[in-house]
DNA sequence: GAAGATATGTTAGAATTTTACATGGAAGGC
DNA sequence: GCCTTCCATGTAAAATTCTAACATATCTTC
């Protein structure tokens, strides 16, 4: 009930971006003004709105207005990404252990996923933060130099780390694919810790959105055949598809 | 003159992320507030702030990381703990190696340092995302596992980390301090990390608004002796001043 | 069904913002 | 130089919004 009355007030505003409690007692006539007001104060603490005078605006509103280095990044094909990490959400279990990288689609994935029982590893700065407010997850930083571009670490003595570390499942996604090439990125180091990665894991997942398609980064981390499934959009083209499935590798 | 003056107040905020009307108006006590009210508005105009009760917020803020909800727990001590940062920041040399904590205070220090060179390691995942946007800094975070309350890291294997790093300058904080108990925090793990941190050093520096004097958490990490210079507010009291002054440790 | 927790309503009072008007000084025409 | 006009600024009262406090209702849990 209250619940409710919150998300469909918070759906409300990311729609209209703005909303004076005048206009919200008109869409809620059942409750109290001050009732309102706590609601929006509830989403205030949960950093999705943000109150004004007279009312309160939508955080995605703001994010519109300017772009900077990394935040304008997450605005590119933002639709494809929710998609596949909602796509990537419901593939992940209970009480599982998993390893996730620092890119933006893990940003969104990292937003998706249920609350539930999981472990799970990461060399994101952002993603690490978005996991940690979730209550049930056990969150671990992967430690090293922080790329300024991406906002992940990488470091050359990651394998000391992973020593004693066990992850079932790793998700991850490339800057870059091409048949030939296979999945790639742009740091050496950061290549080096997804094979890391890879090996660790008893399986692969791959996010990746068909704008990275036909492009090539410097390092390759992994090939067609290194991954089990492979997570993307509806864009997909159909004989890449078919490379993938001929090996057994599931596309969803 | 007005132009200049609504260009720092653009500034400041960027830096600090939120200002209310009251610590504007310290900063430009020469003006009335309704001239910085209108600086404000006119800034809104131009989509570069927005305008919440009490102050404004920095655009650039709301893009960040959108977990961080703008509770009031963010806001205590706020000027405190700005102007502790501001000394901290002052001491820093350039082509130094240092260690920041992620608590609070260091999330300001890592506002206000200079964009000199300087290789900097933490444990806080918000402390190193803000460094991050400094060009000059080289980052490195320290991984295991994320605290929720304060978003930082700890991990019973950071020794290992530390076997191949150097550090000058230790640049920490405690979340209470009494003279009997000495500096301390919430947890073992993270007492056990600072602790490493300050052996490593060549020099700690601590940060403590006065809030933190006479409460004691579960863990010490270090007492008076431990430390080297004592970087604190206006309300330090002068008794406790003494027990450092005569230990020939520098407050300020 | 009782006790406690949670949600909601109502009101007064506090705080902030807006409005309206007064002042002062700088730019520009004569 | 002097006047006019315009813009920036200051002041204070009025309007609005927000908060705090308490009362009431509803939902949970045992």
């Amino acid at each position: 009930m209250k619940r409710e009355r919150i998300e469909e007030i918070a759906e409300l505003l990311d729609k209209r971006g703005k909303l004076t409690l005048e206009q919200l007692d008109e869409q809620f006539p059942n409750v109290s003004q001050m009732t309102l007001r706590r609601d929006l104060f509830q989403l205030e603490q949960e950093g999705r709105i943000i109150r004004v005078r007279g009312g309160a605006m939508s955080v995605k509103e703001v994010q519109k207005v300017s772009g900077e280095p990394y935040t304008k990044k997450t605005t590119i094909h933002t639709d494809e990404k929710i998609k596949i990490a909602q796509k990537a959400a419901s593939l992940i279990d209970e009480n599982c252990s998993l390893f996730m990288d620092g890119g933006t689609t893990a940003m969104y994935l990292a937003k998706e996923m249920p609350d539930k029982n999981l472990h799970i590893f990461t060399n994101g700065l952002a993603v690490a933060i978005e996991l940690a407010q979730k209550k049930n997850f056990h969150v671990t930083m992967l430690g090293g130099q922080v790329m300024k571009d991406n906002l992940s670490t990488a470091s050359p003595v990651a394998k000391a780390y992973f020593d004693n570390t066990n992850f079932e499942l790793a998700i991850i996604s490339a800057s870059a694919f091409t048949p030939e090439n296979g999945f790639s990125c742009g740091a050496q180091i950061e290549a080096d810790l997804l094979k890391l990665v890879r090996a660790k894991a008893k399986a692969t997942y791959m996010m990746l959105d068909s704008s990275k398609i036909g492009k090539i980064m410097p390092y390759t981390f992994a090939h067609i055949e290194d991954i089990d499934v492979l997570i993307t959009d509806d864009s997909f083209p159909a004989d890449l598809k078919e490379e993938f499935t001929k090996r057994n590798i599931v596309v969803m």
